[in-house]
DNA sequence: TTGATGAAATTGTCCGGACATAAAGTGATC
DNA sequence: GATCACTTTATGTCCGGACAATTTCATCAA
C-alpha cells in the first residue's frame, strides 16, 4: 500500500537532486556563489544528511558543484555542458593501421635544431635531439605508408639501444625504462609539398601534396620527450577522428 | 593518540578500495565471475556496510565492477584501462578561430552527387543535397581563411531561409528548427592541390598544397544531415588536437 | 515435468548518531 | 597591526539499524 506510492516515484535522493539541478539551471545559485550547506538542505527538505549528501554527490560528479571541507560548497556551473569526446583506449590506436605496420629505420644521429626544423617541431632553435628517420610499411611489404622522422629528447637518447624498432615503439620503451607516463599527446596537421627525397622513398611524385603530421608526447610534468614528424601521401590517406556526444550515462554510474 | 594512527593513513574506505583493486589486478576474481558480497567483505575486514559500499562505489565508477540488486556483483575488468580523450565543450570550438570568423556565401543550389563529389563526401552517387559554397573570413576583413562547401541533406534544404549565415551556423539552426541533436561529428583530413578557382579566392598559388577537411554531422539515428568540405592553405594553418590522459580524478570525484 | 508460491540472498534506499578534518572567523596578546 | 590560539562552521569519515526492491532458488502443488 504505502509502497505503491514509493514505486511510482524515483528515490528521494534522485528527486532532490533533480530539484537542485532545476534550481541551479534557474540561476537561483549564481556561479561562484556559495551553495546551501548540508544542514540547511536537511532542514529545508526534512531529510537526513545521508540522503542530502547522496543527492549532492551526483552534482559534484557532474561538475556543477565543488566542495571543500571546512569551507563549504560552491557553484561551478549552472548546468552540465554538452561535451563531445574523442576517445582512445590506447595510444597505439593512433595508428589507424594499428599493429599492422612496421617501422623501417634509415638514419639516426644527434642533431642541433636549426630555425626551420625547430619551427616544424614547435621547439626553439639550438636544442639537441636524437633523430631517427625511416619509413613505415604495411606487413605485406608493399609500398611504404609514410615517411617519419622521430626525435628523442636529450636525456633519453641512449634508449635507442633497448628498442626493437620493428616491433615496439619508442615512447613505450622510454616510458618503461625511465618510469615515465605519457600524460598528453598533441597532434598537429598541415599540408606541404612532398620533398624530393621523401617522395622518392614513398614512390610518389615530388611536390605532390602531402600531410605533415606532428606528434608531441609529453610526460606528467608537461615536458616533451618525443616528437615525430610524419609525411603521408595526400591522396591516399585520410586522417579521421570521430567526436561523440558524451552520454550522461557515463557520469551517472552511481544511480 | 589513537587518531595519530588515523592521520598517517588514508581513510579506511580508500585503503579497502586499494586492497580490492590490488586483488582484482592479481586476478583473484576472474573477469565475469562473482565478486564477494557486501556482507562477506564486512565480515572479512570487520567494517561497517557503509564503508564497504563506499569502497565499492569507487570500483563501479571505474568500470571494474557492475552491481545488480538481488543478483550480486560481477567483475567487469581486472584493471582500469588508460584512456586518452580529446574533449570539446561545444561544437563551435571545432573552429579554432571560434567566434572570430564570418561565413561569406557565394553560390547555392541543389546538386545531384556525381561520382567524384560523392567520394569526397563519403556518400553514394545520385543523392541530392543542397550545396552552399563560400569563404570564411576573419573579423578584420583580411584575406579569407578557408574555402568551404556546405551540404544540407534533402529534408532540411529549406532551412536556408532561416539562417543568418554570417552569425550562426547551419547545423545549429537545423537542430533548432527540426528538433535534432548532434550525436556525432566525424572529421577527416587529407592533402590536395588547391584547385584554381579556390586558389584565386584564397589568394594563394594554384596547385599549392592545402588541407581538405570533411566534417559529417550526424543526428541520433546516425543519419548525416550536414556535410562540409573545407580547403585550408597548407602552409598557413595547422590543425591541432590534444589528447589528454583521462585523470582518475574525473572519476574519483567522490573522494 | 511444469508452474506458481514463497523464502532467502543481495543490493538499494533512508534514517539516526558520533567524531575527525579542514577552513574561516574571533579575539587576545605582544 | 601582526601573530598565535581558540572557537565556529562545514564537510569527511565511520558506525549502527531498518526496510524496500530485485533476483535467485527451493519448495510445493497441479
Amino acid at each position: 500500500m504505502q509502497n505503491s506510492k514509493r514505486a511510482l516515484h524515483a528515490p528521494t535522493y534522485k528527486r532532490l537532486r533533480d530539484t537542485l539541478i532545476g534550481e541551479l539551471a534557474d540561476g537561483q545559485y549564481p556561479v561562484g556563489s556559495r551553495f546551501p550547506t548540508e544542514q540547511a538542505l536537511c532542514a529545508r527538505f526534512g531529510l537526513s544528511r545521508h540522503t542530502v549528501r547522496e543527492a549532492i554527490r551526483g552534482l559534484t560528479g557532474q561538475g556543477l558543484l565543488s566542495r571543500q571541507a571546512g569551507s563549504g560548497t560552491r557553484v561551478l556551473a549552472k548546468k552540465q555542458p554538452t561535451v563531445f569526446t574523442y576517445r582512445l583506449e590506447s595510444l597505439s590506436n593512433l595508428w589507424q593501421y594499428a599493429a599492422q605496420t612496421r617501422f623501417v629505420p634509415e638514419q639516426e644521429g644527434a642533431v642541433t635544431l636549426h630555425d626551420d626544423l625547430a619551427k616544424k617541431m614547435g621547439r626553439t632553435a639550438g636544442e639537441r635531439w636524437m633523430r631517427i628517420t625511416g619509413v613505415r610499411c604495411g606487413m605485406d611489404n608493399s609500398k611504404p605508408l609514410c615517411w617519419s622522422a622521430l626525435f628523442l629528447a636529450e636525456p633519453y637518447m641512449d634508449v635507442r639501444g633497448n628498442v626493437n624498432v620493428e616491433d615496439s615503439s619508442y615512447y613505450e620503451t622510454i616510458c618503461e625504462v625511465y618510469g615515465l607516463t605519457v600524460s598528453e599527446v598533441e597532434r598537429s596537421m598541415s599540408a606541404v609539398s612532398t620533398p624530393a627525397n621523401v617522395a622518392r622513398q614513398l614512390g610518389i611524385a615530388p611536390g605532390a601534396p602531402s600531410i605533415l603530421e606532428r606528434r608531441t608526447y609529453r610526460e606528467t610534468s608537461g615536458e616533451a620527450f618525443e616528437i615525430t614528424l610524419s609525411i603521408y601521401p595526400g591522396d591516399e590517406f585520410m586522417h579521421t577522428t570521430r567526436l561523440v556526444r558524451e552520454n550522461d550515462a557515463s557520469l551517472a554510474g552511481n544511480d
